[in-house]
DNA sequence: TATATATATGAACACTTATTCTTATATATA
DNA sequence: TATATATAAGAATAAGTGTTCATATATATA
């Protein structure tokens, strides 16, 4: 989002909160407006109509944290830090269900999902394949140092994605009542543990290896 | 959902189709009664207002297949089986993914989750906290029976319930765009093998425990 | 068959919606 | 300072919304 007038930006960030907090049929131009501190007549000026606030958000969905879990790394680089690079996107993940603004990101995402198809082809292009194919090369590179067993990288780099979503959109939800996150929260690592110590190859299992 | 009078049931179809597919606030009064081949005007004949619809379908969801994984049978019961009972269970989310009825209900519950407490209540209660305390109880049985190594069941039971719900949305976003399945739909079972064979005790391990 | 009840219609209602004007006022440019 | 441009307000508009009403027609009951 390149020099936006204060005033439009007021926009996109109210229109943003109110479409991830009611969805985007849901809220109402007037709204929008009132949110800002404006005329609705006013929001005209910035934008075209109300569909070009929702095009813009999703436009910039691609800058944005929710889909960067790599940071732009190489994962021929980083796969040698074997568990903690795991840790680190379990942690990418657990920031986005905290941090305010990308929270919302991911919450207005869920919510249009099935009514945006350019939102789906997103959802389905920049936050998951991308990223699970990351995940698959990270995890191919790591079977062949031997630092973890030998399986179809692809399915493995699902089973480590899936339930990150899934504490994400736990943690999402709980919020959307005001309700404790803290018991779902604990589910990040808990989960990077738990799927390293299955997949891992520690040195007794090694040697049996090399016999 | 006891006797519905013809009109009725077809309406509370109708607008359980419309609500799955471009939600509720998207869809009109005109738009169901359209579907059904009526008057606006009868809809009130049958139902108080729109919300009452709405209210009803949130009704019978607590009825429906969606939540039912293990259709009634105690715990203590099938744990013995092993890996029988999960494949049992991942295949009831494959089920519920291609059953069109299901699958219409897995939707609506996705579209209006952010939009309605009830429906949330119902998502955290029913369809979440019930089916993962259910897996918790088998998962603590077989590590009693040593059928698999010991660790906490409750995040054991969230790390094989949530790659399926994953899986699950997956396939319902991209029957939304008439994409292809095929692939997402193996990972069900990718899921439970790669799943079991990690948490299993083996007959080696088995003896090495014994010694 | 006669009567009561349920269900259909079509028109109308009050309200909300997004959007568009004209006009006024800032702000930047010359 | 004078002028052009961007942005604001306020009123108005047309279309769409859920809902109601009086009335007609089926359907079930006596």
């Amino acid at each position: 989002m390149n020099k936006l007038s204060g005033t439009k930006k007021k926009i996109y960030e109210a229109a943003l909160k109110l479409f991830a907090q009611k969805g985007y049929k849901a809220t109402t131009v007037r709204e929008i407006a009132r949110a800002v501190g404006i005329q609705q007549s006013a929001i005209y000026n910035h934008f075209k109509n109300k569909e070009a606030i929702l095009d813009e958000i999703i436009d910039n969905l691609s800058n944005s944290h929710l889909i960067n879990l790599f940071e732009d790394k190489d994962p021929k680089d980083i796969y040698k830090k074997g568990k903690s690079i795991l840790k680190h996107i379990s942690n990418m993940f657990k920031l986005i269900s905290y941090d305010t603004k990308t929270d919302l990101l991911f919450r207005f995402m869920m919510q249009e999902l099935f009514n945006n198809e350019r939102l789906r082809i997103f959802y389905n292009e920049e936050f998951y394949q991308k990223n699970v194919k990351k995940l698959s090369i990270v995890f191919f590179m790591m079977m062949q140092e031997e630092m973890i067993a030998s399986m179809d990288p692809l399915v493995l780099a699902n089973e480590f994605f899936s339930p990150l979503f899934f504490y994400q959109l736990q943690i999402v939800r709980l919020k959307a009542d005001n309700k404790s996150t803290a018991v779902a929260a604990t589910l990040f690592e808990k989960h990077t543990d738990f799927f390293w110590d299955r997949i891992r190859i520690n040195n007794e299992r090694k040697e049996q290896l090399f016999n």
